[in-house]
DNA sequence: TGCACTTTGGCAACAGCGTTGCCAAAGTGG
DNA sequence: CCACTTTGGCAACGCTGTTGCCAAAGTGCA
């Protein structure tokens, strides 16, 4: 009911969603501390809120067994502020990568350590039930063999699975529209069915999606996109602190913009698009020019959505990052001094390399899962 | 103070948060219902409000004279549903369009119909003062020989006054980065200038954004662009019921994203931009490559942030649209027909015409000045 | 060592939000 | 005419963050 309401228009809001709104605020900030925590001050300066509504709130989170006192900040001339801590091992959510070739599985606290990860070989052509039994048996194992618990959700400890992965699906619906070259996954439930079987609540994204959320959650701020060069070249775009979808979980086609009209012939049946024109540079070896024109889409979107900073992923990249970095920031370097702009987006490298789709996936579940509706 | 809060990061929500907010649902449903009136119980199921809520907010809308009860339905087997409808006379609000060469200005009602227009010569180049004593005199002059009051803010029955023109500029302050061809207004601050002088509240954006803002309030719904090609060519994004405009108000720079390589030069300096090509495509009277060149850029558009729907607007497209709305549609088709989508975004054309940039603006005032922060 | 001062943060009372329970009003239909 | 349905207002309520107040816990000067 509550879905409906979301997606056929805007919602009214009661005191239950202003309870779990300046929660999840309130705990995304903690996550955002860290180790080093944050004190109830800092907390309500950050929020807009009172102190006394940030006590109440955060009376809360430590009743919950989420938070913790930690220590206190020296003293400024009267009473030190106490710390506030997330309790990291309060919950803990696991990320799925499935792609066309490999499985990643990580296990992830409540604070987004990496505490388990599992990788092993996937055929996406064996058909959906023989993938699925080797997810679940993958996602069991690692639960198992990191958590020390046969029961995925004994002692509330599992708050979920988010699962990345290429190709069109429906994210609300946690369908497969299909998978790109195995035409067997068309429409299947995929949410659904892990969910049957693993017992827990199950989030499905795109896997660039799935990147974006974890960046955002990662402290990226504002406005950004995640570019990921792999096998192909798409995108994940974070505006105002939020993944944009689209409402068929379509956005983010980044690869497919014609940057070249009637140029070469890309397999998605259209002339000119960055990815044939990216890729086919690469193949040849030739990286400058891969990055010139990776940078002119990217210049492309920097201007079409005025976003703050350009993150690269994506085996191609990470193989050696530099040149495209370089590539990319020389064109949107250009871009800002031609519009007279003081700086231009920024551009770099995700520090989490390959694990950042299945770390975002994980930071799905923790984004929803602790608390209603997250703020993502 | 609560605009840095809303700049800086995420804000808390308290109960005040919450009836704007309502209220400010409650009336867009209002207004989208226009003379036709809505009832209480529709109003609850829309927006998810329990009915008595809705009683005790429309109860408040009335007796700040902004709705009444106007009628009943047909009874379906017990007491009829009282319709309630917003009273379009209740505020009043003043669009204005700056252009290179020429002013526009419009009084709309609560309801968004026109009451009054005036339309005269501009010349941006005589200078800031001149300029402004211009627009101060037919923004006044139109509401008194309309509302027939020389006091502006009388009877509060003036809002407020939008103010669009292109060029970079930022929103959020007000202030004029530059406009193109007229160095003489960098840095000028339009809003704050015209706000002394009217003594009303002022709302300045960029020509697009505000086209987007009055065509979102018009009932178009869920994420569409409008795309404006007069002598440049930009575009006003909205998502998921909100205008984008970036960090810098510098989203929806359409026409610069590079559909050809290493093509010909434009006078921003690039090579290959959409405007470039698509103007000099109408220059040479070659409409039909022209929309096509345009339609590429909008299925650019369209994979990025899977938009539902393409408006196109602006003097070259309306002195005769019908081939820019072909030339699109082909190529969203041809695109949608490749995804396997079933259906591609709708194209059409701005239904108010040239007005639709001042109607935006005016409506740039309603949506936030009637309650609170509105909804865009 | 003591006392004035600053700062933190909990307790209690409070205003105001939407919600719930209840019932009068105003229709339909047999 | 009366049973029934549907609308929507009144009153009490639960819960939100807010406000006023004050104890706790430091600093720093005398």
């Amino acid at each position: 009911m509550s879905e409906d309401r979301v997606n056929s228009g805007r919602a009214g809001a009661n005191l239950g969603v202003v309870r779990s709104h300046n929660s999840a605020l309130v705990l995304s900030l903690l996550r955002g501390a860290g180790a080093d925590g944050i004190s109830r001050l800092e907390l309500a300066e950050r929020t807009g809120l009172t102190p006394q509504a940030v006590s109440k709130i955060t009376g809360r989170l430590r009743e919950a067994g989420l938070a913790a006192e930690a220590g206190r900040r020296a003293s400024t001339g009267g009473k030190p502020r106490t710390v506030l801590r997330l309790v990291p091992e309060a919950g803990h959510a696991v990320g799925v990568q499935m792609d066309r070739d490999a499985l990643r599985v990580v296990l992830v606290r409540l604070d987004g350590a990496v505490v388990g990860e599992r990788r092993e070989g996937l055929d996406l052509g064996a058909g959906a039930e023989a993938v699925l039994g080797v997810v679940v048996a993958a996602v069991r194992e690692t639960v198992r063999s990191f958590l020390g618990s046969g029961e995925l959700t004994e002692a509330g400890s599992l708050l979920g699975v988010g699962v990345a992965l290429p190709g069109p699906l429906d994210h609300a619906r946690g369908v497969l529209h299909r998978v790109t070259g195995f035409p067997g996954w068309d429409g299947f439930p995929l949410r659904d069915a892990l969910r049957e079987r693993l017992g827990v609540p199950v989030v499905v994204d795109k896997d660039t999606n799935a990147a974006a959320v974890g960046l955002a959650a990662g402290g990226e701020g504002g406005s950004f996109a995640y570019l990921h060069l792999g096998t192909g070249l798409g995108a994940g775009l974070v505006i105002g602190g939020r993944v944009h979808r689209g409402a068929r979980t379509g956005a983010g086609e980044f690869g497919h913009q014609v940057v070249q009209l009637d140029g070469p012939r890309c397999e998605c049946g259209d002339r000119g698009c960055l990815e044939v024109l990216c890729l086919s540079a690469v193949a040849r070896g030739e990286v400058e020019t891969a990055a010139r024109v990776l940078g002119v889409g990217a210049g492309n979107l920097v201007g079409l959505l005025d976003i703050d900073r350009v993150l690269l992923g994506g085996r191609t990249v990470l193989r050696d990052p530099s040149p495209f970095v370089r590539g990319v920031s020389e064109v949107l370097d250009a871009r800002a001094r031609r519009e007279g702009l003081r700086e231009e987006a920024a551009v770099g490298v995700v520090r989490q390399g390959e694990r950042v789709v299945s770390l975002g996936a994980a930071e799905m579940v923790l984004g929803v899962g602790v608390f209603g509706r997250g703020e993502g």
